[in-house]
DNA sequence: CTTGTTTGTTTAAACGTTTAAGCTTAAGTT
DNA sequence: AACTTAAGCTTAAACGTTTAAACAAACAAG
């Protein structure tokens, strides 16, 4: 039980050639014109022995790894690790094997991990690309590495990618707010020009525009570091109630913005929704444990880790194939956190 | 900017045989005493064709992948994305990739990654092991493959393992509970053999029985199975409820259990920690924004992946190493769910 | 000046596969 | 009988590395 066995192990022991061993193994008898009998015989002894295809080998000689890398910012966030766990899933229905790895919204964590990978010869990415990233992906591009963009995506990059509607979803919630007669709305975003982030922004800007809520002088949007912690979101908050006096509604653009806001807003002693209404992006199981339940923008991970795999796929085996890019729909769950107050 | 650029290739150019470049670009100079000025030649060339050593040959000749697998029951479930992420992070500082793959708590499919993993010549594996998984491990073994062990382990087999101390966390957990005045307390966990659920459980019991709070005769342990959903574990617990006339706390053997259950008490309208106490194993950030913040059993998560990587590859590059067994101690995070409640 | 040592470099086999091309023998076809 | 085709198998090169061993030239020592 101590060294492995190998097709030539297998030849010697049948007494044929190593070629007719493996054609039996992938199947390729036909093709090849493998006698019948001898092919059964080649497939007893394989399970006989214990054979395990060494696929570093099989890597090698064809230049596939059937393995893909996935970068997200953090596997530990909530958001990913489910993505993550969605394109698990869907690979391994494809008999891929997916590398993840996490670069922190950091470009140079982004570069060494796609250096890392690539050494490893990983058939493509899937990436969820950090800011500054940009020249990234055009090298893989230009190297012509298959390639899927998933949660972001660049403006003047034409690839694959896969996207939620941010700009219609940040809309609809935001104008759900309106009807439920909020009127003085702030948001809390992340310091970013991703293209995901920015259209959430834009989403809020134009659902107050369009319902000329607008006040043009005061910054209706707080902005902080990706790395931002509970104190920094806090004083953040604090300066948009500074700002906008008689601010009701507070939209949040991420998952960990909102925890870290509602705690925040806890230690304040604001009231949800009394006080202040909020609304946010992503889930959390966190959501149906605030005392008022979280009005929030689920977004469709399920079908957004299996498309951006099949896309994926698509690209490896045909390197000849046109770019998709898919935005699926995310879903407004409305709730009691933008509940209509009765004013007294 | 088609062709990946080999070894061959820059001997070719600098006019050099592939031995000399392998050596210099392995910084193994010294031993092959090549010569100053080549070798700079050498390293230049390297860096201007944009070489990048292609791993899954180097992987083929030294038999080292320098990869390894961690197989838990869900990527998705924050217990073990948080472990992932420590572990991915120090893997990282070995050199080391790390290929995630999740079991679901099935046999089938832990031997289906296993095999898959091994096709792919992982160096070793940290694995959160599925119940009846233990021939699979005794495999692993057999065939000298390095191996730690993490979450949980089996009583018979000598292996590494890496785990919190359940028991005595437990225990104590339970020994709060009892100290803050609760005296009729109930259990959920999940149905399985594991260790670490028979030790949480061993805990529990130890706790109550010393301290004489034993009722012989009713089961306090309501048992559920992996994948129970919300309204199964309500049922246990209305179970428990109904057994144990009075059960006026709680504690749950994990985070997901915990969750569900929280909901379940909700629609059954148990106030928290007026009519029931609660104290529960893992952590989840929804514990924090429970109207009554959870008391919790807090694991060493960073710790706990930090050991398990370091243990593997002292296996993996010294296979005569002793198995290493740790217990690394969790921590009782005592808040508002099992405080002591007026008797009125 | 032989012989030995050092220094710098190349050769070539090997890791475990895949696969085009070649080889043999048997079976059809005229 | 001579030739073609088919069936069944083997040969050998290749994928990109590593590394022990061989080689060659320069230098030192007796």
């Amino acid at each position: 039980m101590k060294k492995k066995v190998s097709i030539k192990d297998i030849a010697q022991t049948v007494g044929v050639s190593t070629a007719l061993v493996s054609y039996v193994l992938n199947n390729k008898e036909k093709e090849a014109r493998v006698g019948k009998e001898i092919a059964q015989v080649i497939r007893d002894t394989a399970v006989e022995m214990g054979y395990q295809p060494n696929q570093i080998a099989k890597s090698l000689k064809t230049g596939k790894s059937h393995t893909f890398g996935l970068i997200v910012a953090d596997i530990s966030n909530p958001f990913f690790a489910n993505l993550a766990r969605n394109v698990e899933d869907e690979a391994k229905k494809f008999n891929y094997t997916v590398i993840f790895a996490s670069a922190d919204e950091n470009a140079e964590k982004s570069q060494n991990l796609i250096n890392i990978l690539t050494e490893r010869q990983v058939d493509g990415f899937i990436i969820a690309p950090a800011e500054n990233s940009q020249e990234q992906i055009e090298a893989l591009l230009k190297n012509n590495i298959p390639l899927v963009l998933i949660d972001r995506y660049f403006k003047g990059l034409d690839t694959n990618y896969v996207m939620t509607n941010n700009y219609e979803a940040s809309y609809h919630a935001v104008s759900h707010l309106i009807e439920a007669g909020r009127t003085n709305i702030g948001m809390v975003a992340y310091k970013t020009d991703l293209v995901h982030m920015l259209d959430r922004k834009r989403g809020y800007l134009d659902a107050i525009k369009d319902n000329k809520l607008l006040k043009a002088k005061t910054p209706l949007i707080k902005t902080v570091d990706f790395n931002a912690n509970q104190e920094e979101i806090g004083a953040g908050i604090r300066e948009l109630f500074a700002q906008n006096p008689g601010m009701d509604a507070l939209f949040f653009a991420t998952n960990t913005l909102t925890l870290k806001g509602l705690k925040s807003l806890n230690k304040m002693q604001y009231r949800v929704p009394d006080d202040v209404a909020i609304v946010c992006f992503d889930e959390s199981e966190a959501f149906d444990f605030f005392y008022s339940p979280l009005t929030y923008i689920e977004q469709p991970l399920l079908e957004m880790g299996k498309k951006a795999v099949q896309i994926l796929i698509k690209n490896i085996t045909d390197k000849k194939s046109l770019n998709t890019q898919i935005s699926i729909p995310s879903k407004l769950i409305v709730r009691q956190s933008s509940a209509i107050v009765k004013k007294h």
